[in-house]
DNA sequence: GCCAACGTTGGC
DNA sequence: GCCAACGTTGGC
């Protein structure tokens, strides 16, 4: 299985909102990136990814699993990038901080760190079960 | 509110 | 195909 992470600003799209679809889940649109599109074309039903929030808050706040494979974005009018289905999982009951996680050397090779400008990214095995264990999360 | 980083666009 | 200009994201 592989991770991943996905940025949102909150006043957009929040952790609170993601929470209220339950095991439906929500079309993650809106994506106009080619490098966060093709992450998205590798994910798998199952995969498991972090919910960050970024703007005031940048903390990750929750886990969501992906239940729809990559497909086309109706909201894109051109017609050229596409979306994964995500639910929500569970909360992080101690939400990570950006700065948590840049002030841990054993993460400061992490996409979140390196590109912040990135809003779909990939996540390494180790790193997830550090930011879970961080977080207070029992996986 | 500012600015760095970076992706995209468009002229050549 | 290159590169300058521009727009956007997101941290500070």
């Amino acid at each position: 299985m592989a991770y991943w992470l996905f940025k949102s600003e909150p006043g957009t799209w929040s952790w609170t909102q993601q929470k209220k679809k339950g095991a439906k889940g929500e079309p993650w649109d809106g994506v106009r990136n080619y490098q966060a599109a093709n992450n998205m074309k590798a994910m798998k039903r199952g995969d498991k990814g972090f919910f960050y929030h970024s703007g005031k808050e940048r903390l990750i706040v929750g886990i969501v699993e992906v239940i729809g494979e990559y497909r086309p974005d109706i909201t894109d009018e051109k017609g050229i990038f596409g979306l994964v289905d995500v639910k929500a999982v569970k909360d992080v009951p101690n939400p990570v901080t950006l700065s948590a996680v840049k002030a841990n050397t054993k993460l400061n090779e992490m996409v979140l760190v390196n590109n912040t400008r990135l809003s779909v990214q990939p996540v390494r095995g180790s790193e997830w079960s550090r930011i879970c264990k961080m977080g207070g999360v029992t996986e």
